[in-house]
DNA sequence: CGTGCGGCCTGAATGC
DNA sequence: TGCATTCAGGCCGCAC
C-alpha cells in the first residue's frame, strides 16, 4: 500500500510530466470519493485549471492550481495515478485493461493525456479546496518524518502512552510511516512493537528516529514497496518489497539470527517482528 | 481527553 | 471443484 516513499515517487513522477497541463475535463465514476465539495462542483471547479506544481504532504499528494486552488488526493489502501500518455494510448496490454477496470476517475488534460486515478478498494479520498483552506486541512497532520529533528522526535514519541508501533503509524504524531515501514523500522532498531512509546529510552528513540530516515530514504531510491497493488504513474511497480526485512515475511528466518520472523496484532494491524531482535 | 474499535471496500487466500 | 469465509489495512468517527 502506499506509504510516503510511494506517494513521493508519485510526486517527483507527476510533477515532472503533468506541471504546466491544464485539466480540460473532469470524469468521476466513484462519487463518494469526492469528499469535497459536492461532485458536480468537484469536477467543474477542476475543468479549465492549470496545474502549477505537484508535492507530497503526508500520505497525500497536493496538486497546486491556478487561481489560489489545492487538489488533495489520499490513495488509502490501493489507490494509484497513471498517467497514459496520447502516444502510449494504443498499445493497450492486458494489465492496462485490467487497471482500467479500476479507473474511479479520470483527468483529461490539455495535451490529449489522460490522468486516471485507479483504486480497487474505493477507500482513496479526492478533494478541491482554496490554498488556505489545504493548508488548514494539512495543518492539522503530525510533522513529517524526513524534516523532523532527532530531539524533536524524541519529544514527540516520548509522550505517547500507547505501543510504539501503533504511535508510529498515526498520522496525528508523525505522517507517512504505515505498517510497512513501522515494521521495517521496529526490526532494524531492534524494538518490540508493543513497548509502550514513554518506556523508551532516549537512545533508543534516536536510534528509531535514524533508522526510519534510513528505510524511508531507501525505499525512495527503490521508488517504494509493490507488496500489493502499489504501482507508479506508468503502471510499474517499486522495488522495496525485494529489499524488506520483515514486513510480510512471517514464517521466514530472521536475516541476521534466523529465528522465525513472527506476526502479532497490534491496534489491530499486523505487526511482523523477530522476537530475538526486538526486545 | 485519551483510547479502542467498527466500518468502509474488493480481491486473494484459505477453509470445508 | 466450488462455494463461503477470512484477511488485508489508512483513517475517520463514535463509544466508553
Amino acid at each position: 500500500m502506499p506509504e510516503l516513499p510511494e506517494v513521493e515517487t508519485m510526486a517527483s513522477d507527476l510533477r515532472g510530466a503533468i506541471c504546466g497541463r491544464k485539466i480540460e475535463r473532469v470524469k468521476f465514476f466513484v462519487p463518494a470519493m469526492i469528499k469535497y465539495p459536492a461532485p458536480e462542483k468537484f469536477a467543474s471547479g477542476l475543468e479549465g485549471a492549470k496545474i502549477l506544481d505537484v508535492s507530497r504532504r503526508a500520505k497525500y499528494l497536493r496538486f497546486e492550481l491556478d487561481g489560489e486552488r489545492v487538489m488533495l488526493t489520499h490513495p488509502k489502501m490501493t489507490g494509484h495515478f497513471l498517467l497514459v500518455t496520447k502516444t502510449r494510448k494504443h498499445k493497450s496490454t492486458e494489465a492496462q485493461k485490467q487497471e482500467n477496470k479500476y479507473t474511479r476517475i479520470n483527468f483529461q488534460l490539455d495535451d490529449g493525456s489522460v490522468l486516471g486515478f485507479s483504486d480497487i478498494r474505493k477507500f482513496g479520498t479526492l478533494r478541491l479546496f482554496s490554498k488556505k483552506e489545504a493548508e488548514e486541512f494539512l495543518g492539522e497532520l503530525g510533522p513529517e518524518p524526513l524534516s523532523l529533528e532527532a530531539g524533536k522526535f524524541v519529544s514527540l514519541i516520548s509522550s505517547e502512552k500507547r505501543k510504539i508501533k501503533q504511535v508510529l503509524m498515526d498520522p496525528a504524531v508523525i505522517v507517512g510511516i504505515g505498517n510497512i515501514y513501522s515494521d521495517e523500522a521496529l526490526y532494524l532498531a531492534g524494538i518490540h512493537p508493543e513497548r509502550r512509546a514513554n518506556d523508551l529510552s532516549s537512545a533508543e528513540l534516536k536510534s528509531l528516529h535514524r533508522v526510519i530516515l534510513k528505510v524511508l530514504k531507501k525505499a525512495i531510491r527503490l521508488r517504494g514497496s509493490s507488496i500489493n497493488n502499489y504501482r507508479d504513474t506508468r503502471g510499474e511497480k517499486g522495488e522495496y518489497q525485494n529489499a524488506r526485512l520483515v514486513y510480510g515475511r512471517r514464517g521466514e528466518a530472521c536475516g541476521k539470527c534466523s529465528t522465525v520472523i513472527g506476526r502479532i496484532v497490534v491496534a489491530g494491524r499486523s505487526a511482523c517482528f523477530c522476537s530475538e531482535c526486538q526486545k
